[in-house]
DNA sequence: TCTGGGGTCCTAGGACCC
DNA sequence: TCTGGGGTCCTAGGACCC
């Protein structure tokens, strides 16, 4: 039998390397791609290699990456300079064969199965890093295993510019002596876990009961120990990067906050951006959150499903602000979110606004007028905790004479047709930094 | 004077329905 | 008076990734 043959294809210190494109004066020397570089509360997204060179790397404080390199080259980010390149080198990918699976910005899987009959998968490896570096002056490293996980292992190998082959055979002498925290999907939790029983390597793990595993991890245990093994069913996916099922926009406060009026204010400047970026995607959510993180760092979230589809800024605004009277602690918080799910697209959602019969001007009126005006006429809570007072005001509505029933509050797909506009950007920070 | 921002997936309990 | 089991929806939190 014949195995798969699976690229990674991982491009290196992605936004550094794009910035150096267009600042060849920067080339060669330290430099990290930062937010928040003028608050204090910034961190290193992305370092160049110079700048790693100097103990310079992600997630770190800014402040304490010029402490250890005082010369450092320090540039906020250009997402959209960032996304132009991805496009450009998955349309490069592209040219080799249409399966290819974005995950993130600057990182995908390729199934070089049908390829390799041609060509040998090292030369074409050499080839796609060639063309990325000539024609995108952007450095890959690129990992060759028969499935995604091998891959992904393999191409965290060698940095930057690597090519690494990872065979089934080469399991035990290049992925078993490797930390369990360097495995992929062994995050600081799950390895603080495995030590405390023992387990040190991704070997220790492959070799380790698997029952024990999984009473200790669940599921996601099983999963390990089968990765750890090296086996990996996953297809790759082209398709996969169109859905998406979420938004959110949050920001860190330059100084932590303690005021409601305060805290209000930051939630009309994300409720405007985030329905920007709704109105883009031609997306209406059905699901809206809250997310506050005290100065502890301890982190809360809030949430409640609507039964008419937002998108407005002052719908948004209007639903966190309130979310927050309910459920903050009074405690000096140092982040502010909004988050939207059960996304729809909003041509649909409009369609069945329209049936909305009892309330004519439903897409006019802003969400909370809509539903106190409903809650007064109807004397019970139509959008509070739980459907189900929803629902019985609902059916309370029809009882009263309306025609027909209100939209269904949960699509079943929150598929988008327009699966063409750009996936959100993940903002990169080369993953061996992570600890 | 630590620690950004945008995502995904999973779990688990309670309410509700049949 | 006492008894069920499955399925869905909703909410909150956790873990992980880039």
């Amino acid at each position: 039998m014949n195995g798969r043959i699976i690229f990674h294809i991982d491009m290196n210190s992605f936004y550094a390397s794009v910035e150096a494109v267009h600042h060849p004066e920067w080339r060669g020397k330290p430099l990290a791609i930062a937010g928040k570089v003028e608050e204090r509360r910034g961190i290193v997204v992305t370092a160049s290699y110079e700048a790693r060179a100097k103990g310079v790397k992600a997630p770190m404080p800014v402040w304490e990456a010029r402490r250890r390199c005082p010369e450092l080259i320090v540039k906020t980010p250009d997402f959209e300079l960032y996304r132009e390149a991805s496009r450009q080198l998955f349309s490069l990918l592209k040219t080799y064969t249409p399966l290819v699976e974005k995950v993130s910005i600057d990182e995908g899987y390729m199934d070089a199965t049908e390829l390799a009959r041609r060509v040998h998968p090292l030369r074409l490896a050499e080839d796609i890093q060639k063309r990325l570096l000539d024609e995108l002056e952007l450095p890959s490293s690129i990992g060759i295993a028969p499935n995604k996980f091998l891959a992904k292992m393999a191409s965290d190998m060698k940095k930057p510019l690597g090519i690494t082959v990872l065979r089934k055979r080469d399991v035990p002498k290049k992925l078993w002596p490797l930390p369990i925290a360097d495995m992929h999907g062994v995050g600081a939790k799950t390895a603080e876990k495995l030590t405390a029983i023992g387990i040190r390597t991704i070997g220790d793990l492959a070799a380790a009961d698997k029952a024990q595993i999984a009473a200790l991890l669940g599921q996601y245990g099983e999963m390990l120990h089968e990765r750890a093994n090296g086996r990996d069913a996953r297809p790759v996916d082209p398709e996969a990067e169109a859905v998406f099922k979420s938004i959110s926009q949050s920001t860190t406060l330059p100084e932590d906050i303690v005021s409601e009026e305060e805290a209000r204010r930051v939630f009309q400047r994300l409720a405007v951006r985030l329905s920007e970026r709704l109105k883009k995607k031609r997306s209406v959510a059905y699901q809206a959150a809250i997310t506050i993180r005290y100065a502890n760092w301890q982190t809360t979230s809030h949430g409640k499903t609507v039964h008419q589809p937002l998108q407005s800024p002052q719908e948004l605004a209007a639903i966190a602000v309130r979310l927050f009277a309910e459920h903050w602690d009074g405690r000096p918080i140092r982040l502010l979110g909004i988050s939207v799910q059960s996304l729809e697209d909003a041509a649909r959602a409009t369609k069945q606004l329209d049936l909305f019969t009892y309330q004519t001007d439903a897409k006019e009126e802003p969400l909370l007028e809509a539903i106190q005006r409903l809650e007064a006429k109807y004397g019970a809570p139509v959008v509070q905790k739980g459907v189900a007072r929803g629902q019985a005001a609902f059916k309370k509505a029809q009882a009263d004479g309306a025609r027909t029933p209100p939209p269904s509050p949960r699509p079943k797909q929150s598929r988008h047709e327009h699966s063409e506009s750009e996936a959100e950007e993940r903002p990169d920070s080369e993953n061996e930094s992570h600890a």
